[in-house]
RNA sequence: GGCGGGGUGGCAGAGUGGUUAUGCAGCGGCCUGCAAAGCCGUCUACGCCGGUUCGAUUCCGACCCCCGCCUCCA
């Protein structure tokens, strides 16, 4: 049986979707006006991994993940690039799929833009107006009334007095509690702006997520998930709107996954210090930062650095190095069988993704021990639930990032891989050494195997 | 200050009331012409102080330290 740790009540839950066999899940997605970091994977990763996970429960699931193509940050953004807004949120939601795709995020079900839900965004304000949850200040910007909502604070654990006695916001006079926070933001000059019932206007960040999870998966639904700092305030916000609109609960489980930090502080746009998608991918194989991101369990902190990332490709070599021998046909999995009971237990148990990668690693050892092609079938379609080891090893261990950093051609490298196994039968040793060297130099590492000789790169 | 999450071997990172996590790195051996890969073996642990217990890294309490949220943030 599935556990999951829920937010809600700090512990893990047996999962029970409300429609038996069917999950629909919601996951607050990116802001585009950048491009994607670390932390931005981490998310992507993660929630990809609890879908799959899910699909292989033999769950019938819809994964919403939004797109928040209008705020401040991109009205700025464009400004600053004096470009259009729409051509700058195009850019950057080509360059997430990519980056998505290239970690091996399948897409979401739906993948909705708060710009095409507007609608739905004014209905619920609308609601909430009218059952006097909210309220229009003088100015035309809409505001939730917090204190009317007597759960606020139930999922971050925080209370209204703990809040206000931390208060650090900002006043504003039109406010009628500084806690209150805005559902509807009244047109500004050169601003886009939507028709609405208090006026031209755009909505606010947290309605957007209420109301295309409504939208898309109902008033009331299983999974909704976000990086821990969506928390407090917004995802309290969501409950808050959502709750307050329907009077019935809104999500059964949250989920929040762990920063990724670098020298042990969060990474993030404010502080500076985040390294984009692309920009590590130039470095490390998609795979490999997939791998360095299940490796630790979600709701941990991971921390970033070159050093741990060449760490995580050096293990993941070890099971590709496993399998290169091997043909492995397509095989169904038996989870009667030990390795893959393990591995169900691990992913049943709050996706512990790192027990679960321990005992592919088991299972490369005695692969490689005993040479039971079996074992290659079974670890390559477990990897496969995780996303992982579904390459060709050759080209995974072959993978090259750029023709200058590679003095040799692949054609020049099998060329000298032949001569230096003539050498070697006339037992030239000391030549053969001298191009294993040359070549060594370059990156390229040589195996003499049963098989003949294989190479990889380093 | 309030709330929350942590402190595990050289590094990364799971987990458990008593038995090997796993990976990387190290060391010794096997294999190899020599390597590499692999295999076998092996060394480094559970922040500090008390308590419960036959026994605690694992439970309880105090303390120290770190991180996050309380303002936009995955």
């Amino acid at each position: 049986m599935l556990k999951i740790y829920n937010t809600l009540i700090r512990k893990k839950q047996n999962f029970i979707p409300l429609i038996p066999g069917e999950v629909r899940m919601y996951v607050c997605g990116m802001t585009v006006y950048d491009f994607c970091h670390l932390g931005h994977a981490r998310v992507l990763v993660v929630f990809d991994t609890v879908v799959r996970w899910l699909k292989e429960l033999g769950f019938k699931v819809t994964y919403v993940r939004n797109i928040t193509d209008i705020d401040d940050k991109i009205i700025k953004r464009a400004q600053e690039n004096g470009e259009s807004i729409d051509a700058l949120t195009k850019r950057f939601i080509e360059a997430m799929h990519q980056d998505a795709a290239m970690l091996g995020a399948t897409q979401p079900t739906h993948e909705p833009r708060a710009t095409q839900c507007v609608d739905n965004m004014i209905a619920m304000i609308h609601t909430l107006v009218q059952k006097g949850f909210a309220y229009v200040a003088a100015n035309g910007d809409v505001f939730y009334a917090v204190h009317r909502f007597p759960d606020y604070g139930k999922l971050s654990g925080k209370s209204l007095e703990d809040l206000r006695a931390g208060e650090r916001v900002e006043i504003d006079l039109n406010k009628r509690d500084p806690l209150d926070f805005v559902l509807w933001k009244s047109a500004k000059p050169a601003e886009p702006c939507w028709d609405s019932p208090w006026g031209k206007g755009r909505p606010g960040w947290h309605i957007e997520c209420s109301a295309m999870s409504e939208r898309y998966l109902g008033e009331h639904f299983d999974i909704h998930g976000g990086g821990q700092d969506l928390q407090f305030p917004h995802h309290e916000n969501e409950i808050a709107q959502s709750e307050g609109a329907h009077d019935h609960p809104y999500v059964n489980y949250w989920m929040h996954n762990g920063f990724v930090r670098v020298d042990n502080e969060k990474m993030s746009k404010s502080l500076g210090n985040f390294f984009t998608v692309r920009e590590v991918l130039t470095r490390y194989q998609a795979e490999v930062v997939r791998f360095f991101i299940l490796r630790a369990h979600y709701r941990s902190p991971l921390n970033y650095s070159d050093e741990h990332l060449n760490d995580a490709r050096n293990a993941l070599d070890r099971l590709y190095i496993a399998l290169k021998e091997y043909e492995i046909p397509t095989a169904a999995i038996d989870w009667k069988d030990p390795y893959a009971e393990r591995f169900m237990a691990a992913m049943n148990d709050d996706f512990n993704t790192p027990e679960a990668i321990a005992v592919l690693f088991d299972l490369a050892a005695e692969l490689n021990r005993t040479g039971n092609a079996q074992l290659a079938a079974s670890l390559k379609v477990l990897g496969g639930i995780l996303g992982l080891l579904q390459q060709n090893p050759q080209t995974y261990l072959q993978y090259n990032f750029s023709t200058e950093r590679s003095l040799f051609s692949q054609e020049e490298i099998e060329r000298m891989i032949q001569q230096r196994l003539e050498a070697r039968k006339k037992r030239d040793f000391a030549r053969a050494d001298m191009i294993r060297k040359q070549l060594a130099e370059a990156g390229i590492i040589l195996e003499d195997g049963a098989q003949g000789t294989t190479w990889r790169r380093q």
